[in-house]
DNA sequence: CTAGGGTTAG
């Protein structure tokens, strides 16, 4: 809701509500006498109207308005109140006029509490710059300004240095200062950087650690897949008898749906003491997805269903994908349905695109065509990309091309569109058209993404990229990497080069480069440096290549172990030579 | 009831 451009309390003279829907507790029946009533009895009133303002900013803000009508002189308290309804509300023209008037009247140098006020309603109204001039004109500021501030400098596009110079300065920090720079690093996707802070937090002992800080810490660990990192901070929270309520309980859960431990995600959901939201349980619908559990996901639905539980739009995109990916079309149609039917929320597009992946997974592409005709908007670049997608591995040659170069249109800085349309065009054998899409590619100035995978060993990341050589022990690696190449041989694999999409003729050269995929490293890093039988577990920033995913289901069953890769959106658990994707999800290389 | 919390397919 965009905040008004005048502030109620200088504009209005009735007060008739404007808001269409009053926050409940309802306001007032009668506020236009209390109001009066208010402003008779000047400041010494304006406490006991303290309960009431807060419940609606837009009204406290004009009883406010009419305290000051009155010319009655409005004590810190009112000046406080009316400013923390500035900050709910958003109301930047608001929190500027009070601030004048403040100032007028002297009560801001006086009175730290209304600075504090004022610097947080500015703060979250995005106005820095105001925010700052305030907490400036103080001497004896308190941590609430204090971290008001810090939080504007943490807002949305704001500048990271002046955030840790500013965090650096703070004479001290409390949970609050530190939690903020943490939610801070998880947002802005530094992800390494959220662990770094939280050691510091540690050594620091300035605070302990709470719920609100592990959530971040545990979400930082999803994101890096760290697994034992992840371990650690889930063992933190037993430790210290950290409280978990729903919000931590949905991050655990995530954490160990993200590092490809289904079990330990069912562990936490089933053992969490506290009274579960519907978040938690998305949160576990959302793993089993990810982690092709298809069959487990539909359960979980049905017993939220038998809970009372209502689903919203992220229930209904996790089950139809589920559905999707486990090829059970007839359900997914089922529950797309009964989402507006009986729980009456519009599909949004995410919606219709789980829906065209549905039916061009199977195959069905007259039923993903009759999904894009119906919807009331256009196709989206990943709607395009599911279907070309599906396009290539249903080899439907014609669709693809007409999909591919209207990929490209709609998204011409993203590799995926290039990547995919030359991959229609060599299998179908057409040469002249994957060099004329290779061209495109590099007229739009569009790079190739490189391939990296990491794995954790002892808390520490290891991170490859293709033909990686600069790991410190790269001469075990590669020597591991030519014995897995002659086992691999040895079961009668031999490498997918059709789909390499690189300038090279020599196949020799084509075989070399997939052998020394990053994914390949990791696994024999891991291979020579875990005990055998230890799970190994990837992740990578792209989709795992055809030919990896292949080798590497022959892999864990020629060293019996599981290997699990976390791909750039699901998992792929290898188990005695076979995989959890049931190859469902297998992309070409690039 | 003064500040800080993640999650949605491909």
């Amino acid at each position: 809701m965009p905040p008004p451009t005048v502030p109620f309390f200088l504009t209005s003279t009735t007060l008739t509500p404007t808001t269409k829907k009053p926050q409940p507790p309802p306001p007032p029946c009668d506020a236009q006498a209390q109001a009066a009533a208010a402003a008779s009895q000047a400041s010494a009133a304006s406490a006991s109207y303290a309960a009431r303002m807060r419940l609606n900013p837009h009204l406290a803000l004009r009883l406010f308005d009419h305290l000051l009508r009155s010319g009655a002189d409005p004590d810190p308290a009112a000046y406080a109140l009316a400013l923390a309804s500035c900050a709910r509300g958003r109301d930047r023209a608001a929190a500027a006029q009070l601030h004048a008037h403040a100032a007028k009247r002297g009560v801001l140098a006086s009175h730290r509490r209304v600075r504090g006020r004022l610097v947080h309603a500015y703060a979250v109204c995005g106005m820095l710059p105001h925010a700052r001039r305030v907490f400036d004109g103080g001497t004896d500021n308190d941590m609430f300004a204090w971290n008001c501030l810090l939080r504007g400098y943490a807002r949305e596009g704001g500048d990271a240095d002046a955030l840790h110079d500013f965090f650096a300065r703070m004479p001290s920090r409390d949970s609050i200062s530190w939690n903020t720079v943490l939610s801070w690093c998880v947002a802005n996707g530094e992800y390494g950087e959220a662990i770094v802070v939280f050691r510091e937090m540690l050594v620091s002992q300035e605070c302990q650690p709470d719920r609100v800080t592990l959530v971040s810490v545990v979400s930082a660990t999803a994101y890096l897949g760290a697994f034992a990192l992840g371990l650690w901070a889930h063992a933190y929270v037993i430790r210290k008898g950290v409280e978990v309520d729903e919000k931590l309980s949905s991050a655990l859960i995530n954490m160990y749906s993200k590092c490809g431990f289904v079990e330990g995600a069912v562990y936490v959901f089933e053992n969490t003491a506290v009274k579960m939201s519907l978040d938690t349980w998305n949160a576990m619908l959302v793993g089993f997805t990810a982690n092709g559990c298809s069959a487990r996901a539909l359960e979980l639905f049905t017993r939220m269903e038998s809970k009372g539980l209502v689903p919203n739009k992220i229930t209904f995109n996790s089950i139809v994908n589920a559905c999707s990916h486990g090829g059970l079309v007839d359900e997914g149609i089922r529950y797309f349905e009964r989402m507006s039917r009986v729980y009456g929320i519009e599909p949004d597009i995410a919606h219709y695109g789980c829906m065209v992946d549905l039916f061009s997974r199977a195959g069905l592409f007259e039923k993903a065509g009759e999904i894009i005709q119906i919807m009331p908007m256009e196709p989206d670049a990943s709607m395009l990309k599911a279907l070309l997608g599906a396009c290539r591995t249903h080899k439907n040659l014609e669709l693809g091309k007409k999909v591919g170069h209207r990929l490209i249109e709609a998204a011409p800085n993203d590799h995926a569109g290039y990547v995919l349309l030359s991959n229609i065009y060599a299998l179908d054998g057409d040469w002249g058209g994957v060099h004329k899409v290779r061209k495109l590619m590099l007229d739009h100035g569009v790079l190739k993404i490189p391939g990296s995978s990491s794995v954790e060993l002892n808390g520490v990341i290891h991170e490859f990229i293709s033909g990686d050589k600069s790991h410190s022990r790269k001469r075990d690696i590669y020597k591991m990497l030519s014995e897995i190449c002659q086992q691999l041989k040895n079961t009668g694999y031999t490498p997918d080069t059709s789909q390499v999409l690189l300038d090279i003729d020599d196949e020799d050269v084509k075989e070399s480069s997939l052998a020394l995929h990053s994914e390949k490293l990791a696994i024999a890093f891991g291979l020579i440096s875990t005990a055998p039988g230890t799970p190994i577990r990837v992740v990578n920033n792209l989709r795992i290549c055809g030919d990896c995913h292949h080798a590497i289901k022959l892999l864990s069953k020629i060293y019996r172990r599981s290997i699990i890769v976390r791909d750039a959106n699901r998992f792929h658990h290898f188990r005695e030579g076979s995989c959890s994707c049931g190859d469902y999800w297998v992309k070409s290389s690039i």
